[in-house]
DNA sequence: GATTCGGCAAATGTATACATAAAAGGGCAA
DNA sequence: TTGCCCTTTTATGTATACATTTGCCGAATC
């Protein structure tokens, strides 16, 4: 594996569960030396972190891990929802319904809210069913365009990380999801999305107005 | 300027153009003493594009100029349906509706059908009305998803160009579109980017059909 | 004659040296 | 004492040298 590709990922994950905090100061030569890479590898890991939105220019000379509040949240729910609605459309319409009916099976087996362990289960079982939409839907600028989304998603449930009952509320949810799109009903897979999505926002919000501000080291 | 930001935008253009055709290799040295940079700058630059899809993989050690046919546009306005017609949506809801009255009005006073010098002018319209748009929705997530769907689509552009028929129906919708956000009417902004975005792909699907087939040097 | 193994060449991946510019700190002057 | 300017330092931007991997070509053997 490249020393390009560890540090990109080494960094995503860090800035994902918080370790590296909204607002860190992210240097070149001090980023490459703690990760144990030449500055030209690390150069090219945080131009994609760039890219992805999940680190931003404060200054002309300084970038710092982007922040993400509240508003954050609400645009990228927005964004999500006009590229996830459409993917659960086109999937009900060209997906391979045994592939679904097998992952809404898994989905209605789900129980995350029994444990940190199992609610991880559950979040691997999204990335499958996110994996299959893709395959499902078939369209390069769609996953591309949903790829740094669900990197900030990643961010925001960690924010509303473990709440038992929103769990068991989620695999409802995309268990129905999967059987629209199992079924070839492209409104209810849409519709379904939306309900999903308005929920999920709906709780991460709650929970942060509930939990202290996540204000990262200025 | 720096040199990454000129090799890129020179490879963006040269692609979009026609210049470097779909399958024409890119690589690292090459580019780099073409376009008078090093390679570290043109390794950024390369990046960007792939980034972007305007590049991909075609083995583990050589890239090419991405491949750009009827399946592809497709595909790309699946995408930017989802995505603009949100932004429509939004934009209706939050807009600057004098803004968006001025462009409308912009519109009902182009006339890019009388030549190609007024066409390369409705291009430069088209990328206001975009610019505003984004500023109207204030989600950099959508922002961000758009940005490399435009640079496809320029591509897509292209090939369809210089219809003075095409062009003269489609600042008509376009000043449909400016209107219905400066009214405030989302589902009518949203409707209306669905009918343009049918009317301009049918137009350049049939262009594609029409004209001898769009293949590059292998 | 075909297939496989080995070597060679060329490309990318990495490290580092050098150039340049911006920011911060200190010193001097008002 | 405060503000401005100059210097110094430290950051990024660029170039290039070196390492590594891959793909191809040729030769030898089966």
């Amino acid at each position: 594996m490249r020393a390009s590709d560890r540090a990109y990922e080494s960094l995503v994950e860090e800035i994902q569960g918080g370790a590296l905090a909204p607002g860190a100061v992210i240097g070149e030569a001090a980023q490459a030396a703690r990760l144990g890479v030449s500055r030209t590898p690390m150069r090219e890991a945080i131009g994609r972190l760039v890219a992805d939105g999940l680190v931003r220019q404060q200054s002309p000379r300084v970038l710092v891990v982007a922040g993400f509040d509240g508003g954050d949240i609400r645009a990228l729910f927005e964004t999500r929802r006009a590229l996830e609605e459409t993917a659960a459309r086109l999937a009900a319409a060209r997906g391979d319904a045994v592939a679904f009916g097998e992952l809404a099976a898994e989905f209605r087996a789900a129980h995350p809210e029994s444990g940190s362990r199992a609610a991880d289960d559950y979040y691997a079982l999204i990335a499958r069913f996110d994996a299959a939409l893709d395959v499902a839907v078939d369209n390069v600028y769609l996953t591309q365009a949903l790829r740094p989304i669900r990197a900030h998603l990643a961010r925001a449930r960690r924010i509303a990380r473990d709440n038992a009952g929103r769990l068991r509320d989620s695999v409802a949810e995309h268990a129905l999801i999967a059987e629209a799109i199992a079924a070839g009903d492209p409104e209810l897979a849409a519709h379904a999305t939306h309900v999903h999505l308005h929920h999920a926002l709906t709780s991460i919000l709650s929970s942060i107005e509930h939990a202290t501000p996540t204000e990262g080291p200025q």
